[in-house]
DNA sequence: TGTTAAACGGAGGCTGCCTCCGTATCTTCG
DNA sequence: CGAAGATACGGAGGCAGCCTCCGTTTAACA
């Protein structure tokens, strides 16, 4: 099948051009109508009709995805800048509140992180992945540093993060999400209840492994 | 007939009658299959029809509300019943870990606090005063023992439970969300960072002190 | 028992989701 | 270039849920 065999012909050119299209234009309308919108409103904005628009994106999710994947990679980079911080723990909490910022920015963001919060989209993977990884390792610095309790895990972090934002149209949301951040951070400083116990891994696994 | 001054007709039978089903019908099939139920499925189990259920509950909010009212005032009245307990902190401790289990047992209720914390349902106006107030005196008791900072409003700390508990359908939610609730109170024992910029990088209590 | 206000219930209009397939268009190859 | 075949297009249509409207039924009261 590799070879000369190279089925693959040149994708169709219009194709290409509608994939776009629909992209940019579920930009548009999930930026300003959240991600409830309507996906027929999603392909005449799109100038495609509904069955091109479900042929590039079989499920609303996909859609989704593609959209905010640039987004969820933008806000992984800032951890990995942050980790040559000195203070560890500052640069967590400058990352959570980065965070809230992104949030408040992006109108669909909210929704692109409840997909990587929750399991089963198709965001999930590559999002929960992401950002996870972004958060470890920020916060695998802060304990290493003996800086910060080890027992909570990047999934655990991620979804406080989220719950936090979570009100995020609500009047004040912004003051309110990063003083309760504030408490977090101080609360993982906080060491875990159960010395004696099992003060075994560094990051305790999560629950469960999805695999969606 | 006490008061024949009182023009309103007695109600009736059927209305009465038809409510309660309803109720007790929404009661199950939220809780089963969560506040994104389909109405007409209510309508069906209660055994009338669509109009019925509309007449008695002109939106899926009134519904809810009638449903939900009961629920949260019980969580009220645990917190009640906590401000008794010795340690302040430790009861609002307790009292968050209450609201986990009520909302891992009733699959609605996540919904109905949504409803709570988000503005603009007819159960925020409800439950919001109902929830803040019960967890205002938890609050209280322990600022007022100086055993927790006191910037924290409960609203800020409604809404942090909520996000806790936002992601109720992951696999292990539950002990995460134990596990998060237990970093913010400990993070509520450190001092606000307002007077000198010296953050209590140790807990100055004995913060460490959990039996459960 | 008759009158009448109130409640009943479900048909029907609407919107959004998603699938299916006849038609249109593009790529490739002779 | 032009035909052949692969690929994509678009929207009709089926489904489900929301909610309204109104002709019919029924309980309360005299």
């Amino acid at each position: 099948m590799d070879d000369h065999t190279d089925q693959t012909r040149k994708p169709r050119a219009d194709a290409v051009r509608n994939r776009e299209r629909v992209l940019e234009a579920a930009k548009l309308v999930f930026n300003a109508g959240g991600s409830e919108a309507s996906l027929e409103a999603v392909a005449k904005r799109a100038g495609v009709g509904i069955g091109t628009l479900y042929r590039h994106f079989p499920t609303r999710e996909a859609l989704f995805e593609a959209v905010y994947r640039r987004e969820v990679e933008q806000l992984s980079e800032l951890a990995e800048q942050l980790k040559n911080a000195k203070d560890p723990v500052e640069a967590l909490r400058r990352w959570l509140r980065s965070g809230v910022e992104f949030v408040a920015t992006k109108k669909g963001m909210m929704a692109a992180l409840a997909l990587a919060v929750q399991s089963g989209s198709e965001l999930h993977a590559f999002s929960f992945e992401r950002l996870t990884k972004a958060i470890g390792s920020l916060l695998e610095r802060a304990a290493a540093a003996g800086e910060m309790r080890a027992d909570i895990s990047p999934e655990d972090l991620l979804r406080a993060f989220f719950g936090m934002c979570y009100v995020h149209d609500q009047p004040g949301w912004q003051a309110t999400a990063l003083r309760l951040l504030d408490v977090f951070v101080d609360g993982l400083r906080v060491p875990p209840p159960g010395k004696a116990k099992a003060r075994g891994a560094k990051t305790t696994k999560p629950a469960a492994k999805r695999k969606r």
